[in-house]
DNA sequence: CTTCTTTGTCATGCG
DNA sequence: ACCGCATGACAAAGA
């Protein structure tokens, strides 16, 4: 118990931290706030561990039969790892946490037997205890990669928990592929997930559902199809609130959001009650291989269902190409797949074409043979467009929704998707869920992608055999004869011009106004120049006027120095008044008396 | 709700 | 006369 308290307050506490953020980021996390409280959670606990005690006490029975017939084989370290702690002892109640050391030592370490020596004696002998056991041994390989005590929890939760966290593992979904990924690429978690699943299901094909256990040991694999089908225990393993506290817990990392995934699938794979179905969901990739060994029903049995959900899960992060590669059999999903592969960059991500409702009109409408685009045909495009678009995500998300309803298990998640489903307009990003707050230039960028965009819905519309790109970029020589090489109708000519104009004319503005800001620029800057230059001249003419005026007076100082210096025949100094000293232009100095000055003076 | 900015488009002029 | 480009003007969308 104290094991595992310790761990858990820490986690709880962390939780109900992540909780709050979302909460206050108005993040709906599909269920009230106090269903992610520790205090309740613990008493779902509570009824989660009675439950738990009392299939440890079957196992118990059935390991006690179990050791009697490996007792011959050494598995003294074996059924210590396998076998829960005693029912009364607090241990018994959480035996995963106790565990996992020892079955991490016994599995990887293995002094005795090889731990696929081991579940094949098991299955040979106690199928059904093999599955029970080896869920045990998971739990306690999982941890050592992510939290061992939040761990230890999980097989202990219950399943009702797990709905009002799904939420949060939409939230983070945009990792999920690189969440599997990583995942799936820890081998103790792998076999966690395996042995879990073969937990969980009751009597089916392991190999279905163990496909990356088969991939680390083919030998494995090939033993373990007998065993029961374990998918229906999974939710124990993973259960909500494990994977909630490890979530809260490594909320940056990707495990957890495969954690929370696996969560999430975990109550509606017990819901749908199909075994096959689930080793789908978690090794979407592997199923191919799996399927061989044992019972491939999964998907193949349920196009739609839980099948569906799975391969929803796993694709919606990833890319459309990504979806069409792994939806296979469903038609539906298909044909959307196609579709977003047909238009991987467009923003609306959908093309006339795709649109039933749009394509068909548009191309009524220009094959009628109407030249030329009016602009009610544009907007009638664009609103296409729109729908086409809205039809996109409606579709990203109804594989979600699907996935929930697939499953049968009506949660507050799935509730919660429908929702969102039914509120096209919501972004793709939206509904992936992405954390990251996209906005401003990438809302500028989608707008002019979806501009481009339109331009090529018409072109497809009119199903131009070449992009817009070309059209708009091919110099006038290629252009014409491109023109000449395809025959095109009149609408199609008319559509292509257009198109081309339209380019054209687009860069033309955008070189038009980067020249003019340009031009603004160098005008601004030729200004600051010109002030600069002015400012200069006027501090140089300054300087000068105050030179010239120094020279006046020191030529004024030196006039009256020599004219002072001047004497008569009697030897007196000639009156300034009465004379005044003159250059000519051959540098001889005159003393030239004042006659004007003085007749004016003596005419005054 | 108003204002400003950005961007696409059209009309027009020029070479 | 036609074409391509440049640019002013307008409208739509968004900040």
């Amino acid at each position: 118990m104290m094991e595992i308290e310790l761990p858990k307050l820490t986690p709880s506490q962390q939780d109900m931290d992540m909780i709050d953020i979302l909460w206050k980021q108005d993040i709906d996390l599909g269920a009230g706030r106090e269903v992610f409280d520790f205090s309740y959670r613990q008493k779902e606990h509570e009824l989660q561990r009675q439950r738990e005690l009392e299939e440890e006490k079957r196992r118990q029975v059935l390991l006690e039969q179990e050791k009697a017939l490996l007792a011959q084989l050494q598995l003294d370290e074996e059924t210590g790892e396998f076998v829960p702690r005693p029912p009364p002892s607090g241990q018994q109640q959480q035996p995963p946490a106790d565990t996992p050391a020892e079955n991490i030592g016994f599995t990887e370490d293995g002094d005795a037997m090889s731990f696929d020596e081991c579940m094949e004696l098991l299955a040979q002998t106690f199928p059904l205890v093999e599955a029970s056991e080896t869920a045990s041994t998971c739990l306690g390989a999982s941890p050592a990669p992510t939290g061992s005590g939040q761990l230890v929890m999980a097989p202990e939760q219950p399943p009702l928990i797990p709905t009002p966290m799904l939420p949060t593992a939409q939230k983070t979904w945009p990792d999920l592929d690189e969440a599997w990924t990583e995942l799936l690429s820890i081998p103790e978690l792998q076999q966690c997930l395996n042995m879990q699943m073969q937990e969980m299901t009751e009597p089916s094909d392991y190999l279905s559902t163990n496909p990356a256990a088969e991939a680390q040991d083919p030998s494995y694999s090939l033993f373990m199809p007998p065993l029961a089908d374990p998918a229906v225990t999974q939710p124990e393993v993973c259960s909500t609130e494990f994977i909630g506290n490890f979530e809260v817990n490594f909320p940056a990392a990707g495990p957890a959001n495969l954690l929370s995934q696996m969560s999430l699938k975990a109550p509606d794979m017990a819901v749908g009650g199909n075994t096959g179905e689930y080793c789908e969901m978690f090794y979407p990739d592997l199923l191919g291989t799996a399927k061989p060994n044992e019972t491939p029903q999964p998907c193949n049995t349920l196009s739609g269902g839980v099948c569906q959900v799975t391969e929803a899960r796993n694709n919606s992060p990833l890319k459309p190409l990504d979806m069409q590669e792994l939806s296979a059999g469903d038609p539906f999903k298909i044909g959307k797949s196609d579709m977003a592969v047909e238009f991987p960059d467009s923003d609306s991500g959908l093309s006339l074409d795709a649109s039933p409702n749009m394509s068909s009109p548009e191309k009524s409408a220009y094959g009628d043979g109407s030249l030329g685009f009016s602009d009610s045909d544009m907007d009638e495009m664009e609103s296409n467009l729109g729908s086409e678009s809205d039809y996109s995500e409606m579709f990203s998300i109804s594989l979600t929704t699907s996935n929930s309803s697939g499953s049968g298990a009506n949660t507050p998640t799935s509730q919660q998707q429908k929702r969102k489903s039914k509120h096209p307009k919501t972004e793709p990003a939206e509904a992936s869920v992405h954390s990251t707050p996209p906005f401003t230039k990438d809302k500028a960028k989608r707008r002019s992608e979806s501009r481009l965009s339109r331009d090529e819905q018409r072109a497809r519309a009119l199903q131009i055999p070449f992009s817009t790109d070309l059209i708009i970029n091919l110099p006038v020589d290629d252009f014409n004869e491109l023109m000449s090489k395809h025959q095109l109708n009149e609408a199609q000519l008319a559509l292509v011009r257009d198109i081309r104009r339209r380019g054209k004319n687009k860069v033309a503005a955008q070189n038009c106004r980067k020249r003019k800001m340009e031009n603004i620029v160098g005008l601004e800057y030729d200004l600051d120049s010109l002030k600069e230059e002015r400012e200069r001249l006027l501090r140089e003419k300054t300087e000068q006027s105050s030179s010239l005026r120094q020279m006046k007076q020191q030529l004024n100082s030196l006039y009256l120095e020599v004219f002072g210096m001047l004497r008569d025949e009697q030897g007196r100094p000639y009156s300034p008044a009465e004379y005044s000293l003159q250059q000519t232009s051959d540098g001889t100095v005159f003393l030239v008396p004042r006659v004007k000055k003085t007749l004016v003076k003596s005419d005054g």
